[in-house]
DNA sequence: TAAACTAGTTTATAATATAAACCAAATTTA
DNA sequence: TAAATTTGGTTTATATTATAAACTAGTTTA
């Protein structure tokens, strides 16, 4: 039968955040509020709920004055990320 | 920017009763509560929704003296199935 | 003829996503 | 320098969606 997909990834915004994730080292909160054009208040509570998972690791800092969130994605979240895509492709038949 | 994902189609059992369908003629309201292993109440919800925007087709008949509910997918309905496939892809890259 | 089964639908509830409102600090501007 | 605006978020309320439970209508079986 069909896998149960992930629902943690099975999210629009969580997906897109994953997906910007999975090729970069580590990006900030501003830079996926702009690839992903989400409002910052979903953004957050997205975040949130992957770091939750541990599929994100999230650290708060300062860049100069201004408090700056960088996001970037851990081994767990890399693992559930690429099984998300094996079992959705079961649906899809790709 | 990421493509909006049809929202119609970004659920988990929605995207399984039209995946199923996709690569048969059609097939009964019993083969797809089997297939899915949802349980009726949420097919049936599912169904009516994808019948909504005529992504399906739904037939009501008899098996001999028993109800019988065929699906086929439409043409729309099989458009919309690959665009969502290939905007997809592009969240995952592949 | 009563119990159990088939094939669903309707409705209520739980979960999820999203938007609006808010906050604190920094910066700009009048 | 005080007020307004911007930045970078969080919290909370609301809308949407998914799911489960309850129900309907008829059939088969014991």
């Amino acid at each position: 039968m069909l896998k149960k997909l992930d629902p943690l990834l099975h999210s629009e915004l969580r997906l897109a955040i994953m997906s910007l994730l999975i090729s970069v080292e580590k990006a900030e909160f501003t830079y996926l509020k702009e690839q992903t054009e989400a409002t910052s208040g979903n953004l957050s509570v997205q975040i949130t709920k992957l770091e939750d998972a541990g599929y994100i690791f999230v650290k708060k800092g300062f860049k100069g004055k201004i408090p700056q969130t960088t996001c970037n994605i851990t081994k767990k979240g890399v693992e559930a990320f690429e099984k998300y895509v094996k079992d959705l492709k079961e649906y899809l038949k790709l």
